[in-house]
DNA sequence: TATGAATGAGCCTTCATTCAT
DNA sequence: TATGAATGAAGGCTCATTCAT
């Protein structure tokens, strides 16, 4: 009978409950403050119970980014599906990735402590660190493969290295990221507070600046006269 | 007197000796892992001396932000002596913090966390959080003082916020160098090495990335015909 | 029925099966760091059942110990079939254990650690705790019998009680046995090594000595002239 | 000024404070059973000082065995100040060994358990366990010394090998007194009683007969006839 | 009978901070 | 001013035992 397939997804589901827990407890409070003790008690089980799913606190803490990581790459690859140029495949990655963040914006917490705890060799080792890497290689593929589409189809300039441009793109991106989402109510908003910017204007902005400085003049003057079509994107 | 001239300038040549110290602690392990305990050890100290300097440990922290800002700006300052367009200036202001920064790697993990520690309340409040947040203002305004040069010159695409823009530029810095610079042995410089990309030719076309996007077509064309003067720099 | 005859030795075959398994582990791991899960793992059972035939974990562990004494004391009960002299038969019993001990070197853990647990008030009620101290009385026994014949047979130096006598040969012996066998490699043997006393000799001197201790002088002339005969044994 | 030595003064004092209670709450429960904090409470002083002296729980343990050893080896080395032979100085060893386990009951538990944890590595490297490890040999060469005497002075059988000879005894003493003292109140006590056998006589046998079981014939007679020497010791 | 998920008490250890000297 | 011993709260993790299925 499907009695040890209902088990499965019975486990699958207490592990997403704990880890919605865990989620909700580390991006408000950080990884370090969070205790597994209130994680379990937010989970609504005992703290025994956490670690009958997970090994030990940052195994919990990955299972968190690896989620987000799933839902992310799963986004990026529909952008393909489209007829697009390489230069518009780039603009909806960078919309995607930051549609994204601003409806997750916890999401962007996961991904910044991971790396903090990444350099410690015991985690390097983790089967969840493992995913973790594949998500992130991946993430960027798409990237890769963007780019090389639009340095084909004459939109992207092809003086840059395709990956080489991947990780500027998606590091610069992630260093907004970490300004506008990071901490929500910490200096980060202080400082788009009294600079007056706001957050939407920021990354549409951020968009065009590297459309603009990725595109070669080709397609920078058709974008130009097509600049409308993005305006009420 | 000038006794107590002299016992003013004793107490801040402590006050280095201790920030010296925590600076290598803590940039060799992390803010978390690094204890007072070790700083003491290195400054030479004993644990309830440093108590006597610093409120407490944050406070400690962020006396060293506040050193690396101050050289920081002082760098900056400098760029603005010279004969520059507003294009010119970004660029160099660009090259100016990265250029730091590559000298000094452990700066950028005491900004990290420096942003870590920061929603804590009770921190907002300290006197040198007060002082870190001036730095960063001062910091932010160099820039946004160079792209309205830059705006008036014909170099700077206008259509722009200055502020705005300054932020962009600083923050999409921050994450080009959190994964250049953050865990030199972690997973950073896999990723990097992973795509073979070089840090420095990284930072070269994130500049002229930047150059490009915000470069009026102009100004975009007349760096075209002297790319060489930069390539060289 | 023969059902319930069935039943019964299906039971006692889980019960050996379960034992089996601690062993195992406990014997490799001592008591403390054998978990029941380990056990539980080991003996291809879940640790729910564990609890179906164990109260707890130290009933499991008596009943480890249980087993051996019995087999102990069968091969000190055939002792007793062949002619010997009650000096003779000391010196069997003596060989018998320490064979025992020889080709069961994990016995003595067990032993040794049930001592440990003794005097645990709670564990004095249980019903495994009664079986074992009825085997090890019955042990005893077996010597004090040979030792009341050596003393009227004129082998053994009657000056001794043979009570007395029989937990003193039985204790010391106890002594040698947890330096050659209770941890292999642990300290003991490094102390062995360091003495170059090899264990076979250890045992084989023990006797000799316990023999002659105890003989009477007649008994001891004539053990000298037949010497060979043990030495050869 | 003596500063410094009255700190140091204090210093020992107040490891020895936490050695006493940590002895007392081991003694009675076991190394397993005693807990930190409730050392720490019987030592009227908080957790954390005692791992401000004490790397661990191990270390602690192993520093009340440390100072009985040295107690013990003390003992030992009066010993030989008096005019003995060989034969005789044996047995004072063995009364010293027996005396002290008598007086300080405690102690054997303490010797028996650091048995136990000694095949941990970890612990191998610690500078307790090196000086644990030091005073045994130191121990156990008193008594190959005495054994070596005896055999040149005609009262000690010198078939044996005195090295294997000292690890015999040895061995077998803690036989004895593990069955006498390690449990106060568990089942040893027991097997005593139901033997109808008192310690100090037990002692005293077991002396006796190691002492016949080493004798050279000569030594054998010679004891016979003094015999009341020794009864009335 | 068998399971294995859930429990929760308990333990060792760390470390920022205080305070008497 | 400087010390460093003392504190004690807090946290991660383990594991014997229970119990619903």
């Amino acid at each position: 009978m499907g009695t040890e397939e209902r088990k499965a997804r019975e486990k699958e589901h207490r592990k997403n409950q704990i880890i919605d827990a865990a989620e909700k407890v580390i991006f408000s409070k950080g990884l370090d403050q969070a205790t597994m003790d209130e994680i379990a008690g937010k989970a609504e089980l005992s703290k025994g119970t956490l670690y009958l799913y997970f090994k030990n606190k940052n195994e919990l803490y990955m299972a968190i980014t690896e989620r987000f990581m799933e839902i992310l790459n799963n986004r990026f690859s529909k952008v393909f599906s489209g007829e697009h140029t390489g230069l518009e495949l780039i603009r909806k990655i960078g919309e995607a990735y930051l549609d994204f963040v601003r409806s997750n914006p916890e999401f962007f917490n996961a991904f910044m402590y991971y790396d903090l705890i990444n350099e410690v060799e015991e985690l390097e080792k983790s089967e969840f660190a493992q995913t973790c890497e594949a998500n992130r290689r991946e993430a960027l593929n798409y990237m890769v493969r963007a780019l090389q589409i639009g340095m084909q189809d004459g939109t992207i300039d092809d003086s840059y290295d395709p990956k080489e441009l991947a990780v500027l793109i998606w590091t610069s991106t992630r260093g907004i990221i970490s300004v506008t989402h990071a901490k929500h109510d910490g200096y980060h908003f202080k400082m788009l507070d009294e600079m007056n910017v706001a957050v939407d204007s920021l990354f549409d902005h951020f968009l065009k600046l590297i459309g603009t400085g990725i595109a070669t003049d080709k397609a920078r003057k058709e974008k130009m006269t097509d600049s409308h079509k993005f305006e009420t994107n």
